[in-house]
DNA sequence: GCATCTTTATAACTCAGGGTTATATCCATG
DNA sequence: CATGGATATAACCCTGAGTTATAAAGATGC
C-alpha cells in the first residue's frame, strides 16, 4: 500500500524538479527524498523517474499518480481542518435544555456571543422544567442542561457554573424603588408576585422567610421567573427574580434592587453520564462560566 | 498531523464497537488498537471515546471525524487502483507511429486484442515514413515507433520485436499460384509490382537479386507494401510483401506463397531516449512480441 | 582542459512509532 | 463467587524514515 507520505514526496519532486529542492521544501535531507523515491518505485513495481545524466525526469505514470494524489491531499487537509474545528469547538451540533428563566434571560445573550466566533455551529435550544431537562439528558437528546436548582439523578453530572442571587424587581416609580436595598419583610406589605411553595424557588425563599419568623405573602403565584418579570414590567406588582433572568435584558420599565438578606443562587450545568459529553458542550459550559464570573448582574446593569 | 492509519483504526473501532474486534479486522493485536487510540487522542487534544465500565463509546466528535475520513479512504483506494492500472498498463495514453505496412497489417489486429483487456486506454496511431517516425519520437509526440527497417538515430533505442519474411502474393488463379515456393527469378517473367531502389525494401530485395546475378525487373513501382498488396488484390500483378502486412488480413482474392530464397525481415520497436518510455508502451511492445513469436504468417493463414 | 558546482546515489547509523506478548483490572453475568 | 469479555499497561522488538558524510557523474565557467 502506497503511503500518503510517499505521494507527498513524489508530488513535491515532480513539482519542484529536483530532489534537493523537494528536500528543502519538505524540511528533510536530500537522501531521504532519494531513498523514498526508490523505495516507492520498488513498491509499485515500475519506474517513476527517468534517470539520465544524473537528473530525474518524471514518467507519465508518475505525473498521473501525482495528479490523482492532489485530491487525496485535499481530503487530508479537510480532515485536519475538521479536527481543528472540533478541537476549537467551532463546528458541530450543540443541544441545550434550560429552565425558562435561564432560557429567556442569560442564554440568548451568551449564545449570541458564543456563536460570533463559530458561525458554522448547529444549535438546538429547548426550555423545560427540571424533569424535562432530566429526561432529555438521560435520553441523549440534549448535550447540556442549564438549571438553577440542581437535578438529582444518578446518571447526571452537575457542575456549578456561576453564582447569582435573587433580586427584587419593581415597576419604575414603585415605592420600593426608593430604597437601595429591600428587606424581604418589605415584600409582604406590597403587591407581591412569587412562586408556589411546591417549586424549588418557592421553597428556597420560604426557608429564608421562616428563618426570620416571617410568613411569605403574595397575591399572585407563578412558576417561572420570566413570567414574574413580565408581570412586574406591566406594573402588576413587585417580585423576586434570579439575577440570571436579568442578564441581557433591557430593564426599561423596571427597577432592580438588592435584597436583604442576600438570597444566593447558583447556576448549574448538567451533563449525562450515559453519553459522552461533546467537546462543544464543554466549551460552551466554560464560556458560560467565564461570562458569569464577571459577577452577577448589578442593579442598573443592562449588560 | 493525524495519519491515515489513525483514522483507519478510529473508523474501525467505531464501526465494530470494540477494540478486540477492530484488532481482529485489521489483523493486529488488541493493545495495538488501544495504544493507537490513546495516542491519537493525545495528538488531537480531545477524547474520541468515553471510557465507562471498561467499554468504549465514541464521542460525537469521533463519529464526525470518522465520517469525514471515509472520503479520504475512498480517495486512497482510488490512488491505489490507479497505481495498479498503471502497473498493469490498463490505463493511460499510448501513442504509436508505424510504417504504413505495419499500420495497415498487423497493428490494428494486435491493438484490438491489446485493447480487449484495457477498455480505458487512450490511443493515438500515426502512420509515416522512417523519417516521420524519427521525428515524432525525438520530439516526444509518440511513445513507440514500429518499423521494419531500423532507424539510425543516437537518441533512439531499437528493439527487435519479431521475425518475419518476404512473401509472394499473386491474384487467385495466377499461374505462379500453382507453385508451392516461388523463386525470385520467376518474378522477372510475370507482371511484377515492386519497390523503388531508393526505398529500404527495394534495396534489400535488390541485394538478393544481385547476389544471384539477376536484375530485378518490375512494371510498377510503389512505396508501401500495403499499396502493392492492394494492387495484387485487384489483379494487376504479383508482388513481394512482408509477412507483417498479411497478418490480420482476409486473403480473399490473393494467394500467398513462400519465396526461395527466404527473404527474412524483422520488425523493430523504437523508443526515444530523450523521454521516459511509458510503462504502457513497454507493455504493448512485449504484447506485440508475444503475438509475433507465434511465427510469421503461413501461406493460407487468415489469422 | 581543469576546477567547480549541481545533482543524485550510497553507506552506515539513529530513533521513533507501531507492532508484539504477557498480564492486570474491571465489570457483567450465570 | 467464578468466569468471560472488555480495556489498559508494561516491556520489549523491529522496520522504516530520517540523519551525516561522501562518492560519482554531468554541466559550467575560466
Amino acid at each position: 500500500m502506497i503511503s500518503a507520505r510517499q505521494l507527498e514526496v513524489l508530488s513535491t519532486v515532480i513539482e519542484v524538479g529536483t530532489t534537493a529542492r523537494a528536500a528543502e521544501l519538505l524540511a528533510v535531507s536530500q537522501p531521504a527524498i532519494s531513498n523514498m523515491i526508490r523505495h516507492t518505485e520498488d513498491l509499485i513495481g515500475f519506474p517513476l523517474f527517468h534517470r539520465e545524466h544524473g537528473r530525474l525526469t518524471p514518467t507519465h505514470e508518475a505525473r498521473h499518480i501525482a495528479q490523482e494524489a492532489q485530491h487525496l491531499f485535499m481530503q487530508q487537509k479537510r480532515v485536519e481542518s475538521i479536527v481543528n474545528e472540533l478541537r476549537g469547538g467551532t463546528i458541530g451540533r450543540l443541544s441545550i435544555v434550560a429552565t425558562p428563566s435561564i432560557g429567556h434571560g442569560i442564554l440568548p445573550h451568551v449564545l449570541s456571543r458564543f456563536m460570533e466566533q463559530r458561525p458554522k455551529l448547529q444549535l438546538s435550544i429547548e426550555l423545560g422544567s427540571i424533569d424535562e431537562i432530566n429526561r432529555r439528558l438521560v435520553s441523549g437528546r440534549a448535550d447540556l442542561g442549564l438549571s438553577i436548582t440542581p437535578p438529582r439523578h444518578s446518571a447526571l453530572s452537575v457542575h456549578e457554573v456561576g453564582a447569582g442571587r435573587m433580586m427584587c424587581v419593581c415597576p419604575d416609580g414603585h415605592e420600593l424603588g426608593l430604597l437601595d436595598t429591600i428587606s424581604i419583610a418589605d415584600l409582604n406589605h406590597v403587591q407581591h408576585i412569587s412562586y408556589g411553595t411546591g417549586t424549588p424557588l418557592g421553597q428556597q425563599i420560604d426557608k429564608v422567610f421562616s428563618e426570620r419568623g416571617l410568613e411569605r405573602r403574595y397575591f399572585c403565584e407563578v412558576r417561572h421567573t420570566a413570567t414574574a418579570l413580565e408581570m412586574v414590567r406591566n406594573g402588576l406588582g413587585v417580585a423576586l427574580v434570579d439575577s440570571f433572568a436579568l442578564i441581557g435584558q433591557r430593564h426599561h420599565g423596571v427597577t432592580v434592587r438588592d435584597t436583604s438578606p442576600e438570597l444566593p443562587l447558583n447556576m448549574h450545568a448538567v451533563t449525562s453520564n450515559l453519553f459522552p459529553t461533546s467537546n462543544l458542550a464543554l466549551r460552551f459550559q466554560s464560556f458560560l462560566a467565564d461570562v458569569l464570573i464577571g459577577g452577577p448582574v448589578q442593579p442598573g446593569d443592562t449588560v
